[in-house]
DNA sequence: CAATATACATACCGGTCGGTATGTGTCAAG
DNA sequence: CTTGACACATACCGACCGGTATGTATATTG
């Protein structure tokens, strides 16, 4: 038996990484707050990561990747896609509604795609990745719901998905940057809109 | 006569600094790129310049401002509120298409917003105010655009403009990080479709 | 029981950061 | 002709950055 498993600190770690990038995005996060936080010391950080950047990607795949999968791409493997797609959006704004300071720090992914996509490939491309998921998960949605005459046919299943992912990331920036639950609403009202019109 | 005008150093240093911010962000950019580029020196920088945050102040208040008031803004003062919403999109694409690093940059304003909304107030409310001002141009275009019968009467021009600009905000920062204009034109294609759901 | 590998902690490193102190040439005002 | 304000340039500062070298306790293996 080890005295302290070294899952739990790879863990500890990621998650304190996690809240640091978080906050104040990859570039500004601090390799000291982050030991800090974690409760553990540098030695161990570069003992479970190679550098900077390979904890960073690690946040994204291991950390952010599961969470946004369980909350975006998962609910819309079954069921009415815009029932699904509501009740997501509905989830939102109660968690901005209930957590300002969420609301304030935006989204994780699209934190991270606005900032480091141009300067670091690496990013990028694993961020696209996880968008591109949700994007045909939602388009293979909307065809389901073409098949069961819950969508009108004349509409482009992936053209929607591009659309709803691109719209949601903007409500949550938008949401971010303007502290205001109202604007939420306004904007969240006319994707429903939006959706409503692709209803058979 | 002085040697040398001190408002071209002052737009050289805005220039050069907007560059930085808009590739790496405000918090990687660093004053020492920023004077080498501007081709002066750190006395100038911080002769015109109280520290980098004014900088970064000012970069918004008198470069990404303006600009984005020409280009999004006063277009909507007249005419028919979607086709210059169109027009303003079609330009997007086409400069998406013709000079690739614009489109993987994106878009300097939506960048600053998601980098430094949370952790620095003062560029929070300085981006918030122009995303408002936009706000504020396409809820009056749609109000007009009822008034003329080109608009539903049913719609609320408000959530309209909000939905709006998030969702350009979405397309941009989706761009951005796909790096892939058949995506920009799916998206594109869908807003339009957005746009002509709500035409009388 | 000795040898080795793992999982850290501590102390430290060169480099870059934002920012400052000080010197200097220019020019208008008195 | 002097003085002082302006518009810089140069040299430098402490703080913090990401990263490393080294030491050590523990667990595993032969």
């Amino acid at each position: 038996m080890t005295v302290k498993a070294p899952e739990e600190t790879r863990l500890s770690i990621l998650k304190a990484a996690f809240e640091e990038i978080h906050k104040i995005g990859f570039r500004g996060a601090s390799l000291n707050h982050i030991v800090e936080n974690a409760g553990i010391s540098k030695g161990a950080l570069f003992h479970h990561f190679a550098d900077k950047q390979a904890l960073g990607y690690a946040v994204v795949d291991e950390l952010i990747f599961p969470e946004f999968k369980r909350k975006f791409v998962e609910p819309m493997e079954t069921g009415n896609p815009i029932d699904r797609i509501k009740e997501i959006l509905h989830k939102q704004f109660e968690m901005c509604c209930g957590d300002p300071e969420m609301m304030e720090k935006g989204c994780p992914l699209n934190n991270l795609a606005q900032e480091m996509s141009f300067t670091d490939s690496g990013f990028r491309e694993r961020i696209n990745d996880i968008y591109e998921i949700w994007r045909h998960a939602l388009s293979k949605a909307f065809e389901r719901g073409i098949q069961n005459n819950q969508i009108k046919s004349t509409q482009n299943p992936e053209e929607i998905g591009a659309f709803i992912v691109a719209t949601f990331a903007g409500l949550i920036g938008a949401s971010k940057c303007a502290c205001d639950t109202d604007l939420t609403k306004q904007i969240t009202n006319q994707l429903i809109n939006y959706l409503e019109s692709l209803k058979l």
